[in-house]
DNA sequence: CATGAATGAGAGTTCATTCAT
DNA sequence: TATGAATGAACTCTCATTCAT
């Protein structure tokens, strides 16, 4: 009846782009469970079919999001072991700039990162990602170190609790807030251990 | 007929009870938005209608839930540092002993966990309770390590890391199972982690 | 918002039963796939939630109705075989009375029967339902023709082919009316064809 | 690159036929229901928007194709008829060979005979179609019987209560197979039947 | 003429919440 | 105060049809 169709250009490319990056970004915003398929049609100026032309289901989206979101997220870190063992800076200084780099990347879209977690805790697709994204991190990282002639005995395990202890560090600063905590303390304290961990057993 | 008329006529306390503790565990099992409030209703053994009598909304009924388990959650460590102020055993027994009872604990309830950090995610009230919590449980410690005339500075900050790295350890004993790791190593390296963080200026 | 509720009574079973009765009749009506819950729903009186309350889906409600309609579509034909084997009236009698009870019952419900024959090829379960109904119906017409001492030998492939003609008889009666036949005719025809068929092997 | 140009630059009379033959079997096997217009496009090797230059909706593919089928459908029982009238055969052979060729063709396109039952019994056009088709077969087979000297009394009923049986029975046979019944024994009672109706009064 | 991406109304179904009893 | 049947808006997803290219 009233149908007036808009003057359509884009490729498909970009259309299933638009509903990837707008549509991630009302989840992340909104939640999930708040966000309807026709809320996300109308974010990324498409019609609620045409998200069904590219994606499965409302949760495909939020998929194809995270998985982007993740890369973005691990990039940083990963970055900053390549630097590391490529020019000569000292751990302290690595630790230093995953920290910034993280908090960095992470204020960003850091509704996306709360998003992501809540739904890596329910749903196992998304559990898998998360995980499989970890899992490459750290080889990476694993990597550089030994480049930089770093040998820890218990890399893969160490680099684990690095990718977390950075992890809680950025949301915290991020979110909780807490008056309770003097966060230049926390920065150095945070600094500090992450140094102890990868240290290794040069001497 | 031969009706059996249930002898105990609950107070409202009971009831309210019973919806809180119920709900919160089937919400847990299932997930919040997979658990519609009648379900909650069969569940606890009470009429729909009786549910928002108690209960401005689904949700007032989690966070009730939540509430109580972080309690228990927490209990644990705490413990493991009273008895560390209280009795005589080293701060490795100690750190190991946190360990352990917070993996027990969680895998006692993880679905409960899981959910939570999701909620918390997504929910600024259910935030502030998590948030609040850790505070608590903050100042529990610090007061036993004070006990045991353990003079860590910036205390207040290292327990908080401590506190999380003890929780992303649960968190990955309990779910990941990433086969790459070696959860033995993964132990030890937590364990001597903690340690340090924890051990002092005592020289 | 603009809620208004209804001062209800009705139990539950006359609701069931109201869905059934106006949910079938507007299927027949208008067909299974022209009708949607809403419409069902309205028609019915009922808000379309409670539709759930008591049919899991669209397709429960039309079982539900064309079971009972098959109910009512066999007992005149049955009925008259029971009289049959009481009373004392000839075959011819018989298949008389079958023939225009059948086309009266028919005309009642002219588009149930239509709709449910389409459904019928459409879907498994309904199938069964009909050729369940049949198989009862036989084994009926069978028992009363055993009682008058009509020893059919295939009485079972017989009543088969006996209660097709007769449906095809009342089919063609209340729909297609082609200009073509004689319908008085017809009808002699069709009674002369069922009475040899079941005369039995009396010589 | 090496694209291969198809040869037939196919005339729209060629795509049409395709539209219809393809479409027609998809909905037969799928349901009409079940079976969208883009499902047909890709079935019969068209875009979306040239089934609606040469049709003006789907139902309009349907009765097209059933228009096809309901051909083929008649042709084998005429054929016996005109075999009848012009070789040497009895009645019983034809009633035989119309049983056995009816169930043939049927089961050739089982699912077309469902679909169009059900298709017909809803929708008055196929409904017009499928009566229209009768009456020719009715005034073929009149014919033929009329050649071969057989004067029936009331032919054109009977041939329709002949018809109906055979489209029974041929139903029965390929979809019902209750186990109650003996497959052998309706065949052979349906024959007599139908030599019997046809037989007519030449003594 | 041909294409197929885009449309959007409408389908079936769910569920937080209400309120007559 | 307790009940649970009833509500109906809102959800996800489909598909007949259109029309810019």
């Amino acid at each position: 009846m009233s149908t007036v169709r808009k003057p359509i250009k884009k490729t498909s490319i970009q259309k299933k782009d638009k509903i990837i990056d707008q549509g991630f970004a009302l989840m992340c915003e909104k939640g999930f469970h708040n966000v309807s398929s026709i809320d996300i049609a109308k974010y990324a100026g498409v019609s609620t079919g045409c998200i069904y032309q590219y994606f499965k289901d409302k949760k495909a989206i939020f998929i194809e999001g995270a998985k982007r979101h993740l890369k973005n997220i691990c990039f940083p870190m990963v970055d900053a072991f390549i630097k590391f063992a490529s020019q000569d800076i000292s751990l302290e200084e690595v630790v230093s700039l995953v920290l910034k780099e993280s908090v960095k990347t992470q204020r960003l879209s850091c509704n996306a990162h709360q998003e992501l977690l809540s739904m890596c805790c329910l749903d196992e697709e998304i559990a898998q990602i998360f995980s499989q994204n970890e899992l490459e991190a750290t080889a990476k990282i694993d990597e550089q170190l030994r480049l930089k002639k770093i040998n820890l005995s218990h890399s893969k395990e160490k680099i684990h609790l690095f990718i977390h202890i950075v992890d809680d560090y950025s949301h915290e600063m991020i979110y909780h807030q807490h008056p309770e905590y003097d966060y230049e303390v926390m920065y150095e304290e945070t600094c500090k251990l992450l140094v102890q961990l990868l240290k290794g057993e040069e001497k």
